[in-house]
DNA sequence: GATTAGCACTCTCCCCCTTAGAGTGCTAAC
DNA sequence: GTTAGCACTCTAAGGGGGAGAGTGCTAATC
């Protein structure tokens, strides 16, 4: 169920065996976690037992509280302070401990109200779903498009524009639109001087739609030899297209609140932020995490050193992927430091990735329609 | 020549009389500004003079900083600190005393490579000119995709996707590409539940680019009544895509080099830079630049308080309008420290805003042609 | 008359020390 | 098993006290 060359080496669940904990020790660790996650302050026996209005000591506490730490579900940032949890013990959190409720109906409510305000945009969509889960979680928000893992060939315009340059405009099957501008002096060649009109275009645009419906880009290319003149050019910029498609890191990544996480004490250096916002923008890292979450469904957190990735120790990821399995995938999630409030970052994640489900059956046509 | 209402308040030249700074003066000035820039501590006469080989003693590049500071060119943080130099200071500085060279030849070369490597991708060129920006400058690094400042009505494509979703692909006359899927429900109403084909969506499409060419959204809308049936709801719906495209702030904005900044010394609590961050993503702050910028033309610099907006008072731009005014408009530049290497970036700004024209000139066809 | 050497003065930065306080871990009593 | 008590540890905060960098002024110099 979860790969093992994955890029990230997340978990969905407490494997290790020794790890059943007794009631006193999970009261304990739900309470530390939440208290940290709240102050940002490690958490000491007292204050615990004050703020939660445990019915035990403190000492009883500190005992729990060295067990957790055998454990490695808590760890001591120095002999006299308090408790921090270690990355397992959120881990631990997140999968037993956690009161995870669904969003609230009024916030529901709102998100919903605030998407129907929209226009019909999925870019919009994109950025709005970026806004709220930044605003709703204080954290970074990433909404990456939705788009097909292999790219198929829709439909294609082409477009004599009023001033002589020509524009290619490619609607894949998934719905996605990518469009090329074309090199005239390349088209005015192919067509050995010969003027073009917008029916020329029209008729090889329309011989391609019928020629190449549903094909991929190899299969583009293996059909090239068979076309000759405007069309086999066109068809090789299809082919081309596709290839682009196919290639192409997940490119457009809508994010957000990125201010939200520079304003947390664990990034009060900027600097430490540096790392995590390179890999966002610049490396694959998106794209690789796709397939990944695809296939696992439903939200994925990773938590700290969960992530293979070196940058990303320090923050955690609650990531869903929404979009239709064959179709088309995209992401979109929660980045924050590891103390990140799971029980609020994981339903909004759940909520809005149904949510923008939803939206793209409704608009994109269902197929027993 | 400068709008006088203008969001911002950037001047273009020292206007102030009284500012005839004698030789060294400018001497001092410059290489105070230039040895800030480089090591980011305020710097001292006697370091001043040992580092740039000036000819005089210390005692007499005081004075002269004393004078400067009276000038308002130079602040002192404290009694005993050396001299920083004051948002006057460095446009005084960028004015009239850095050496300004273009960039050289091996960078152009460089950078003219690195554009021929991508594919002829609108959104590709203007990440690669963020990302060759952020690199160059160490700064962060902005471009908006240039856009018309009112939309108007170039090419319209219906599209039948195959499973009955229909898809409207609207290419504006300024080249940019804007689309929107139709709700069926809506469609089939309007067509009193009449099947629709491709060769109907063509016929309607093909009706439609004629009678719209070149109209902005009210023209569109006053056209309306005319129209009937599939026509009119397809006029209505380029109607609504052009208020959209004439209402959007800028879209999608392509940042890159974050990180830069947030390692500068100045921005080291990264929570500075969070206002910085919003004024970007969420507001119109670029939007209402786009104007002011084209107006001028060339590379303008926002020196630190010269930016009206509050939240830009420690940072300072470099930026550029490309594309061909009258048609399509797009801003590039770049966003750090009022403390940035201007000798640098405003040759860089410069170049790439020409190289983006060049490539606009070449992909979107010469009108006498 | 501009320039410079000299000097007193100011202020920050850094190091060190101390103290207060929070928190622990252990032990013995309950 | 739980708890009170206590000694111990470690940080964070505050307070000198130089050291050093830098200034501004004045008087001497070119």
């Amino acid at each position: 169920m979860v790969g093992d060359q994955a890029p990230t080496s997340e978990r969905s669940a407490p494997r290790r065996s020794g790890l059943e904990l007794n009631e006193r020790q999970r009261t304990v660790l739900r309470a530390v976690v939440e208290d940290y996650v709240m102050s940002a302050v490690p958490v000491g026996s007292r204050a615990l037992v004050d703020r939660y209005r445990l019915l035990i000591s403190s000492a009883t506490v500190r005992s729990a509280m060295a067990e957790l730490e055998a454990l490695g579900l808590l760890s001591h940032p120095h002999t006299s302070a308090g408790r921090v949890p270690s990355d397992l013990g959120y881990r631990v959190y997140v999968e037993s401990l956690m009161h995870e409720s669904s969003l609230n109906d009024a916030d529901q409510l709102m998100i919903r109200h605030q998407f129907s305000q929209v226009q019909l945009t999925s870019n919009e969509w994109l950025r709005l779903a970026a806004s709220i889960l930044a605003g709703s979680t204080r954290s970074a928000a990433v909404v990456t498009p939705a788009k097909a893992r292999r790219a198929r060939f829709g439909h294609l315009q082409l477009v004599e524009l009023g001033d002589q340059s020509r524009l290619a405009v490619l609607v894949l099957a998934d719905g996605n639109v990518v469009q090329r501008r074309l090199d005239h002096a390349v088209l005015e060649r192919t067509m050995a001087g010969a003027g073009l009109d917008q029916a020329q275009l029209d008729q090889a645009a329309a011989t391609i739609n019928a020629d190449l419906a549903g094909m991929s880009a190899p299969q583009v290319r293996r059909r090239l030899p068979k076309l000759a003149g405007l069309t086999a050019h066109a068809a090789e910029v299809v082919a081309s297209l596709l290839e682009d498609a196919d290639t192409a890191t997940v490119e457009e990544v809508f994010t957000d609140g990125i201010g939200n996480v520079l304003e947390q004490p664990e990034f009060a250096e900027g600097a430490k932020m540096r790392g995590v916002l390179e890999v966002l923008q610049r490396s694959d890292f998106l794209e690789q995490l796709v397939p990944v979450l695809a296939r696992r469904g439903g939200v994925t957190v990773i938590i700290g050193h969960e992530n293979a990735n070196d940058a990303m120790h320090e923050v955690s990821l609650v990531f869903a992927p929404y979009g239709e399995p064959d179709r088309a995938i995209g992401l979109l999630g929660v980045l924050g430091p590891t103390r990140m409030p799971y029980p609020r970052a994981i339903p909004t994640v759940r909520y809005l990735a149904t949510l923008m489900n939803e939206l793209m059956a409704s608009h994109s046509g269902e197929t027993h329609d």
